[in-house]
DNA sequence: GGCGTTTTGAGGTACGCAACTCATTTTGAG
DNA sequence: CTCAAAATGAGTTGCGTACCTCAAAACGCC
């Protein structure tokens, strides 16, 4: 019917070979592919050489499906949460909401356990009293020798664990999702550099807390970028505004008052309506250089208008995704996709807006 | 063991129901039920409404790997993509290759089928000759009645079409994956007028051709922001660089002989290399704002010598397995997640490579 | 060579669904 | 009321794996 054209096809998978194979294969019964595949004991090292060269040589994949549905229990994931009104974790549960009709069809189980993430004690003994009952565990961790404490013997007892948003190098979790906080301060910071343009004049910065490990990071690769590229730029000393509106505003309205030439400000974590008070308030709206974390309702609206001018963000729905994702890839002893479950930093400005 | 924290839990999904459920509740045999959810006839509409009533009320959804087990032939899926140098394009099916592990675990097939793309009446006709052979098809599409008509064929056939890149809104594709071009260009143009600061001056445009959808979707979102807010900028006529290296440095030297004050410069398509020189042999190479497309070894250099100042990207990882979900739930009739499967206009500036 | 132990084979069952057959019941048109 | 057509029930088979039991074979030790 149609004329033949000059294409090349490249065939990227799609073998189809069984249990049964590999055990033809490799001179032996079902049930010992089984036990070499699963590390069950009982067979002899010789064997289950032969075994793993047959399942290597075909490259062999088990059926997934077929896997999911013989093991019959359902899987089980946990997600540890903070209890505040934060509105950025609050979307990371929007997004897991929405995902369950993906879930169901797979008989996953994600359940959000809320707990005071910023009292180690509080969080450990929470991580400690879901142990056995889930298959795996993503919390949102305090860098904290109890809470590393309460991870490793989570991993100790086989249960799957993935920090998110919030790390714990010194653990022995098993993935990490969430953004590079260094990275996403330098870039904070080359923003303000660049789009304050020539001029020089001094940066203010207002965190959460310095205490708290993604705003020191995020802190210290702002000021990394700013004393070696924008020497004009003066950064002044970090304000803290607890991630709250008021305090924010009120800390920023005072130093507004000391300093008549900012031209740039770097709000590191919440507090975003207090921050954006104190610039109206000021009258300093659209002269000072604006940029800030994570996509709101709010940040929308400011960046909308142009009082912010850009904002740093980790994609939350991609977070609460890649959390399930890996947590069932860890389960199932699949291979993670590095680059898809890889948060990214996200430079979000007016127009592409998501 | 653990005091009780007073933690809430909060369980998103986890219903353990079968198809025997469903038709205990309905008052049916299984086999209605199975009539019902895959659209046989011989059953009575108000039987077809009870058995839909049943299903809805318990959210009941067919086990996901049951159903791919149980149907026993496995899917396969093209992708029908251009056959030309692409960089971005080879990496698309670099990302497809990674998934290798994946793809086979759920027994799919995907294959890449190289055709010209720019040719209209070969383009159709690749999609014609595989009509039939799979189950979905994903497409890098020229906008031209001759596709359109090959891509509305295939959909009759039953076939899943999914537009990969560049779109055809006008054909009845189930999905598109990619960016809105306009908003790219209306991203870049912000960049370049927000990063140029203050000066006043001349804006060059490179661009492939005006005649491809893409490119001039992202040369009307560029005009569009240049005009309303930088109205101190100029923006010169568009140069043609065809996407060569050669062409795009000849057209950019002859414009930078006739103008000293060009401040900025977009780069619409590839040629970005050719761009490049003709940037640094006029000498201009770090006081003209350049803003372009894609990260690829050569604008990743770029970007970190600060020849570059931003890259708008579409990460090609992200398209390719995007296209691999979409087409996989459309063959399984489960619910596409729109939010993960939308690609985003990235940002990319030295600091927050990826 | 006999013994206990370790290793292996053979086989079965279950998982939830798709896709089919065939017998039986219900329905509605005449 | 009759009879063909339509609707439904009941059942089977197979998909590829996990997990289990029990018996048989091979092995190592004294």
């Amino acid at each position: 019917m149609a004329q033949e054209t000059d294409q090349e096809t490249d065939t990227l998978a799609g073998t189809a070979l069984t249990l049964k194979d590999i055990a033809r294969q490799a001179g032996v019964s079902l049930a010992t592919v089984d036990r070499v595949l699963h590390n069950r004991p009982g067979v002899r090292p010789d064997t289950v050489r032969r075994v793993r060269e047959a399942i290597a040589r075909n490259a062999f994949q088990p059926h997934v499906g077929a896997a999911e549905l013989a093991r019959g229990r359902a899987r089980r994931f946990a997600f540890v949460m903070p209890s505040g009104p934060n509105l950025f974790m609050q979307q990371i549960q929007d997004y897991l909401g929405e995902m369950s009709a993906w879930l169901s069809a797979r008989r996953l189980s994600v359940e959000v356990v809320a707990t005071d993430v910023f009292d180690p004690s509080v969080l450990a003994a929470s991580l400690e009293a879901s142990s056995g009952d889930y298959d795996g565990v993503a919390v949102v961790a305090l860098d904290h020798p109890g809470v590393r404490g309460a991870i490793n013997d989570l991993v100790d007892a086989g249960t799957k664990v993935v920090t998110l948003v919030s790390d714990v190098p010194s653990s022995r979790r098993h993935h990490y999702v969430g953004i590079d906080n260094i990275a996403a301060g330098r870039t904070a910071g080359a923003l303000v550099g660049r789009l304050a343009g020539e001029k020089s004049g001094k940066v203010a910065i207002v965190a959460g807390s310095q205490g708290l490990r993604d705003h020191a990071e995020r802190i210290f690769g702002f000021n990394q970028v700013m004393a070696s590229e924008f020497p004009g730029l003066t950064v002044l000393p970090v304000l803290e505004g607890r991630d709250e509106d008021d305090r924010s505003e009120q800390v920023l309205a005072r130093l507004f008052g000391r300093h008549a030439d900012i031209v740039g400000l770097y709000n590191v974590g919440a507090g975003t309506r207090g921050v954006a008070k104190a610039l109206s308030d000021a009258g300093r709206e659209k002269r000072v250089v604006f940029v800030g974390h994570d996509v709101t309702v709010l940040t929308r609206r400011l960046l909308l208008q142009g009082v912010m001018d850009a904002a740093i963000s980790q994609n939350p729905g991609h977070e609460a995704r890649a959390a399930v994702r890996v947590l069932l890839a860890l389960a199932r002893g699949e291979p993670i996709l590095r680059e898809q479950e890889k948060i990214r930093i996200d430079i979000v400005m007016r127009d592409n807006l998501p």
